[in-house]
DNA sequence: GTCTATAGGTGGATAGAC
DNA sequence: GTCTATCCACCTATAGAC
C-alpha cells in the first residue's frame, strides 16, 4: 500500500518532533529525509503552522481512535487500562514523547489554532480516561476515592512525564515498570 | 542586594527556557529583557551552550540545595513529601516547567555537556527521593509495594508530567490536586 | 507537482572602537 | 565591559520556469 506524498510528509514531520520538538525542526530536515525540495513541501503544507496543525488534528484522530478501538474490542477496565499503557510502550522504545506531550512544553511559542488543538487532545483524551475509571469502579473492578476526573488528570501526567523523563535517561524498561505500576495501583485489592 | 550581571542573565534566561524552551530563545530575546547588546552577553557567555550549561548545574546546584534543607529541617518522611511537592507549585502558578524537565524534551538537540548535567539533575534528585520513601517506610511512616527507585521515578516522572500538561491546560488548581494526591497515596494507612 | 533561485529576516558569533 | 557593525549560515516563504 503506497501512501500519498502528504500522508509520507506528515510520518517524517511527526517523527522528527516527537523526538526534537516542534522548534527544532525545518523543512529542509524533512525535504532532506522525504527526498524532495523546500518549496515542493510548501506546495504540501503553505505554512509551518498549517504542517504543525495537520500534525496535531492527525494524531488526535489517531489516538482518539485507538482509544475507540480498545472501547469496543474490551469489556474490563483493567484491561483497558493496560490497553492504554500499551499505546506508550512503543514511543518509548523509539525515544519519542507524545506528539501533543511535545507541544504542550513549547505552547507559549505555537500558533493559537495549535495551541487550541493541543487542548481539544488532551480534552478528548482525558474524557475518554474519566468514563473507564467510572465504569470500572462502578462494577466493582477499579477502587480510588475522589473524582475520576482527578484520577484521569493524574494518568495522563504520569504517562507524559514518564515519556518526558525517559528521552533524558533512556531507562525505558524501569519506566515501563512506572506505568505498569501505576495501573495496578486502580486494581480493586477484593478481586 | 544587587545581583551580578552574570546572574541577572541567568535569571531571564531561565524564565524565558522554562516558559518557551531552549530551542525558542536567542540573544536577542535576551539582550532585550536585560537591556543590553547581543555582543555583551556573549562577553559573559561565548557560546549559546555555554550559557546552556550553566544555567543546568545552577539549577540543579539550588534544587539540590533545597532538598537539603527540606532535609536538615524537617524529620517526618510524609512532611519531606509535601515539601518536595510544595517546591512545584511556584513554577505552576508561573505556568514554567522544572528547567530539565523542559531540557529533557529537547534533549537530543542540545550540547553533549549539557545533556549530561540534564542526567545528573534527575539522578540526584531521585536519589533524594528515594532515600526519603526507605526511611519512611522503614519507620512506618509510608506504605508502598516493591524498590523504592520505581517508586522515585514514578514520583518525578509525575511531577514533571503535571508541569507539561498544565502549560497547555492551564488547570493549576486540578493539577495542585494532583499532585498532593499522589503524595497521600504513600502515607501508611495505620497512621 | 516539482524544481532552481532568491527574497527578507533572524540565528549565533566575531572584530574592533571606546 | 559595553557598544556598533558585520559575517555567514540558516530560517520561512515566494516567484516563476518546466
Amino acid at each position: 500500500m503506497v501512501q500519498s506524498k502528504q500522508e509520507q510528509i506528515l510520518d517524517v514531520a511527526e517523527a522528527i518532533v516527537r523526538s526534537r520538538g516542534y522548534n527544532a525542526f525545518s523543512y529542509a530536515d524533512i525535504a532532506a529525509e522525504v527526498g524532495t525540495s523546500k518549496a515542493s513541501l510548501h506546495h504540501h503544507f503553505a505554512t509551518k503552522s498549517d504542517l504543525g496543525l495537520r500534525l496535531v488534528t492527525r494524531f488526535t484522530q489517531n489516538v482518539l481512535q485507538a482509544l475507540d478501538d480498545i472501547e469496543t474490542v474490551h469489556s474490563s477496565a483493567l484491561i483497558k487500562l493496560r490497553e492504554y499503557a500499551r499505546l506508550f510502550e512503543g514511543a518509548m522504545e523509539e525515544n519519542q514523547m507524545c506528539l501533543c506531550g511535545m507541544l504542550a512544553a513549547e505552547h507559549e511559542t505555537l500558533s493559537e489554532a495549535m495551541q487550541v488543538a493541543v487542548n481539544d487532545f488532551f480534552d478528548g483524551h482525558e474524557r475518554w480516561l474519566e468514563q473507564v475509571l467510572l465504569s470500572g469502579r462502578e462494577n466493582g473492578e477499579l477502587e480510588f476515592d475522589g473524582e475520576a476526573k482527578v484520577h484521569a488528570q493524574a494518568i495522563v501526567s504520569s504517562f507524559q512525564g514518564a515519556l518526558l523523563v525517559a528521552k533524558s535517561q533512556r531507562s525505558m524498561k524501569r519506566m515501563n515498570l512506572v506505568s505498569s505500576h501505576l495501573v495496578e495501583n486502580y486494581r480493586a485489592k477484593s478481586s
